[in-house]
RNA sequence: GCGGGUAUGCUGAAAUUGGUAGACAGGCCAGACUUAGGAUCUGGUGUCGCGAGGCGUGUGGGUUCGAGUCCCACUACCCGUACCA
């Protein structure tokens, strides 16, 4: 019998839906498995061979978890809420939910084609109502929860009303915006409105005022991970700074849990660097610095006293230094310390920065800025130094303010340079400050000393630590941990998103009941924004909240009394991706986002996979909203994903045919050089072969190519160059899986797939090597074709428990390749062996069903079996098929191998050294020399020192 | 700048973690069977040399009986990040 891939696949497929062979359910008998994919994007391009990589891989690891009897879960579902559909929508009118549908109907198709056992009873799609019901029940609690620093814990916001009516802001140590102080009386002759503007400070779920990146071309703000290189990441629009009224995350209240939990998690090296360096944390201090009192009434406060400002910085120790001050242009100190003569001056420049856009802030870092004509205060010399305003600070990070010491920090020095202001050395040391800056944290200090203090002949590290202690005890500032992790911007001006359950009254935001969640996605007519510039939802008509009767009415109905406006943004993709992973183990809970029970159960992700570039964005939402619900007694664990891979990518390998300039000839690559100058023109991967064209395809390919003139070489053959690039339609170098099914089967697609090389690595695809796969696979087959009950040979226990043990060991270090080598090694052994013993093939069959499911249930039923094979029982490994009688040396010589040599394996030292000198080869190296020492590491090398 | 990664035949790669470099595949070459099909099977294939043998894992040093693997210095490419005080 012939292996018919094409007649046995559709057919166990089939077989395996109708026996529910993947549906999963909680059984308390067995130890849970969580094996994860990143869900995809059901974009309209359908897959390439390039993403089902993941997939194939983690696939193998919950069949082999299985076998090894685990109850595995591994879901699959969609992230379908996107920009594609929505731009799609805008230019074509077809509602996004209807592009995703279709979408997803192909991936869904070209999925099951590759024999995944995914469940799919419990899929989710982001864009689903009884799925976001859940994302908006997360962001109401958000809602309703603020962060305290002292518990490190998120708290009902009830909690703190409690406080500030006990006792104000006294004793508070929570997450905030701004730093409040107000007394228990202050707090409750505050309006409604005004409590809730306090509470907003606190809130996990807040309305922020905050610098945003905005890009007029989507008509949305877009978070600091969909900006890439100062464009959007979709689409590469421009994105410029805008100052907005957003609903944003308090993430940032998490940033030392969200870099604590990376010690828990087996993650790679890499990607918590990435984490780490993102969150950023810096241990520095906060100083205060005096303003001296000018023309600006504000530089003396209401009492009297002269204005003062804060600083951060990490080298305390180099206030000695400090020869002028910077502000963030959009810092508001600028405003309060900017005397009258150099107002105009100020206000150009905080203009000129304001209209910048990000790409023109990232490409120029020319040195600019412009003199406040206020002055500070040292507080550590005394000296008056000049407060400048210039775009190198940032708003975002510590205060928005800065001392400058241009002897050791470069930006300040080329600040200095530029604006010729002074420069003093603090370290002793070997540089020139005309060239640049002393910027390490190294050194022994100098021209550091006031009356009370000095740190001369200190070094760097000790020196900071004496001026922290310094400013401390003089109540000149404090010790501060700074984070360069930002609060995540949760509002997107879009309609392809999941609305928030947000409702304004007197412009303060309330949210829905929990009752009347899901709060849905309105219908529209328009799907871009209202022609005053509202988001898309203003276009809905039906989109006002009715307090009393608890639903949505129509917006005409607003009186603001009991009919309110509702929200018109939208949820960020991050929304619905961040707590997916939970809502698979109770995917149809109607009562609650996951059941303690499937929660106690199923737990937080055992491997999880998927691409880097999810590594600062929801890598990090996901952490911090995993914690949140941690927090809030949703679920048990702190960290979501306990092991992450990131598979690399499978790149296209491109093929160009060359034109010769300037005209319509096509010439074969090889005698290319004999016709001159030619251009590459990208052609379809898929019509051509190895390197070789398919001419007749060619002309066929588009009317444009039709008759232009091919010029090929005395062989008659078309060659084309190569490249690898990124897979993609544009470059005609996407390689379809159906195709590749279609040609040699899921089976083959999987194991070449696996086999390429390690799953980490990116690697360019190449058809041309599939044969190799595919070959394996049909020796394999032919292995079963008469199976006997004969009693294994010795050489075929050795061959199969090789097999096991390399295979097992391979599996659980992700190292597929090397495992597909093995079973191609062991199936040339059992081939050369003519082994039909079944006793063998049943347990060989077992340890290929991972990789190639079908061939695998296939020949498990030939083999007499009548349940699935992927309840058999996964090998075990007997070492006494192993062991060795004589084991075949290596000799080495002066250190190079030169002969082997096969010894009892019980051999001696003494005995080896007698057998290898015995041998005629070693005489012959021998000869004439002394052996000065005999080296003889059992089981490996014999080696002889000779001079 | 900073952080991370990679570098081995014509190609994808392997090397039990310090022990025969190139397993396993693809490609190519030769042959067999087929009366030319992108089928199957066998053998060969790092490089120089007729040969014995020499050389060979990005470059240069070092440690070791022995280095692709460890240490030091450097180069190239890829990814991330970007004035974070």
């Amino acid at each position: 019998m012939e292996y018919n891939f094409r007649e046995i696949e559709p057919r166990w497929q089939a077989q395996w839906v109708k026996d529910q062979t993947y549906k999963v359910e909680i059984d308390h008998k067995k130890p849970k498995y969580y094996v994860l994919d990143m869900f995809p994007y059901p974009s309209g391009a359908g897959l390439h061979v390039g993403h089902p990589l993941g997939y194939i891989a983690s696939d193998i690891f919950s069949r082999y978890k299985r076998l090894c009897g685990f109850n595995v879960l591994h879901p699959m579902g969609y992230d379908a809420y996107g920009l594609p559909a929505e731009q799609y929508a805008i230019q074509t009118g077809q509602h996004p939910a209807i592009t995703t549908d279709k979408n997803i109907a192909r991936y869904r198709e070209q999925l099951d084609r590759i024999g995944f056992c995914f469940d799919w009873s419990r899929e989710v799609r982001t864009c689903d109502p009884g799925y976001y019901k859940w994302t908006q029940w997360a962001f109401a609690q958000m809602f309703e929860a603020y962060y305290d620093n002292d518990a490190q814990k998120a708290k009902p916001i009830a909690d703190l009303v409690a406080r500030f009516e006990a006792n104000g802001s006294k004793g508070v140590n929570a997450a905030c915006s701004v730093e409040l102080d107000f007394t228990a009386e202050a707090w409750k002759a505050k309006t409604e409105v005004e409590k809730q503007q306090t509470l907003m400070n606190y809130r996990i779920a807040y309305l922020g005022e905050t610098m945003v990146n905005w890009c007029p071309m989507l008509g949305t703000v877009l978070a600091n991970d969909e900006v890439v290189n100062g464009v959007s990441e979709r689409g590469g629009y421009p994105v410029e700074q805008k100052l907005m009224r957003q609903w944003c995350l308090r993430v940032s209240a998490y940033a030392q849990r969200l870099l604590d939990g990376l010690e828990t998690i087996d993650w790679t090296y890499a990607l918590k660097e990435t984490q780490r360096n993102w969150i950023g944390r810096s241990e520095g201090t906060e100083a205060q610095f005096k303003v001296v009192p000018n023309d600006n009434p504000q530089t003396l406060t209401a009492d009297g006293k002269p204005l003062e400002f804060t600083i951060f910085t990490t080298r305390a120790d180099t206030m000695f230094g400090v020869t002028f001050m910077v502000l963030a242009p959009e810092s508001e100190y600028v405003q309060m310390v900017t005397t009258s003569d150099h107002k105009a001056e100020v206000e150009a420049y905080l203009d000129k920065c304001k209209h910048k856009t990000e790409l023109e802030r990232q490409a120029g870092h020319e040195v600019t800025g412009v003199f406040s004509g206020a002055y500070a205060i040292n507080p550590i010399t005394g000296d008056e130094i000049p407060i400048w305003i210039a775009e190198y600070v940032l708003a975002g990070y510590g205060t928005g303010a800065i001392m400058a010491v241009p002897a050791h920090d470069s930006r300040d020095w080329a600040f200095a340079k530029h604006f010729n202001l002074p420069i003093i050395p603090l370290i002793e040391g070997d540089y020139d400050l005309n060239e640049g800056s002393f910027d390490a944290k190294e050194g022994i200090m100098k021209n550091s000393s006031n009356a009370e203090l000095s740190l001369n002949g200190l070094c760097v590290k000790d020196s900071i630590q004496a001026m922290k202690e310094y400013v401390t005890r003089k109540g000149l500032g404090r010790v501060k941990v700074n984070y360069r992790l930002r609060d995540a911007i949760f509002s997107r001006q879009r309609y392809w998103g999941e609305p928030f359950p947000i409702y304004y009254k007197d412009g303060m935001p309330y949210v829905l009941p929990e009752e009347c969640l899901p709060l849905q996605l309105p219908e529209v007519k328009n799907f871009k924004p209202t022609s005053t510039g509202e988001p898309p939802l203003g276009n809905a008509q039906v989109w006002a909240w009715d307090e009393a009767n608890k639903k949505v009415v129509d917006k005409a109905l607003i009186d603001n009394k009991t009919v309110f406006p509702l929200e018109l943004c939208t949820m960020p993709g991050f929304a619905g991706s961040s707590a997916y992973y939970t809502r698979y183990t109770d995917p149809h809970n109607d009562e609650a986002l996951v059941s303690h029970e499937a929660n106690e159960y199923w737990d937080n992700v055992d491997l999880y996979l998927g691409g880097s570039e999810h590594a600062t964005g929801h890598l990090i939402y996901s952490r911090f909203w995993n914690k949140f619900l941690k927090d809030w007694g949703v679920v048990k664990s702190e960290e979501p994903f306990k092991k992450l891979i990131n598979q690399g990518m499978i790149q296209g390998s491109s093929r160009f045919a060359l034109r010769l300039k300037g005209t319509q000839k096509y010439v074969s690559a090889d005698i290319a050089a004999e016709y001159g100058e030619c251009d590459p023109v990208h052609v379809d991967v898929n019509f051509v072969n190895g390197l070789e064209m398919d001419v007749e395809k060619f002309h066929q390919w588009t009317p444009e190519f039709k008759d232009v003139e091919v010029i090929c070489n005395a062989d008659g053959k078309f060659i084309t160059t190569a490249a690898v690039e990124k897979m993609s339609k544009s470059k005609y170098n996407v390689v379809n899986p159906d195709d590749i099914c279609e040609r040699y089967g899921a089976d083959t697609l999987r194991l070449y797939e696996m086999f390429l090389g390690p799953i980490e690595q990116s690697k360019p695809w190449d058809t041309a090597g599939i044969d190799g796969a595919f070959r394996f696979l049909k020796k394999f087959w032919n292995l079963y074709q008469t199976p006997t009950d004969a009693a294994p040979s010795a050489d075929n226990l050795k061959s199969l428990h090789k097999l096991i043990k390399k295979v097992t060991g391979d599996i659980e270090q992700f190292s597929y390749n090397t495992a597909i080598s093995a079973f191609m090694v062991a199936v040339n052994e059992l081939t050369q062996q003519k082994c039909s013993s079944k006793a063998i093939l049943e347990q060989l069959v077992v340890l290929i069903a991972p990789f190639a499911p079908h061939i695998a249930e296939e020949l498990w039923h030939q083999l007499g079996n009548t349940t699935t094979v992927c309840d058999a029982q996964w090998p075990k490994c007997e070492e006494k098929y192993l062991v060795e009688s004589t084991i075949k040396y290596p000799v080495q010589i002066g250190g190079k191998m030169r002969f082997t040599i096969d010894i009892p394996a019980d051999a001696t030292s003494d005995e080896v050294q007698a057998a290898v000198l015995a041998h005629p080869d070693a005489q012959k190296w021998i000869a004439g020399k002394t052996v000065r020492k005999f080296i003889f590491v059992p089981k490996k090398i014999v080696n002889l020192v000779v001079g």
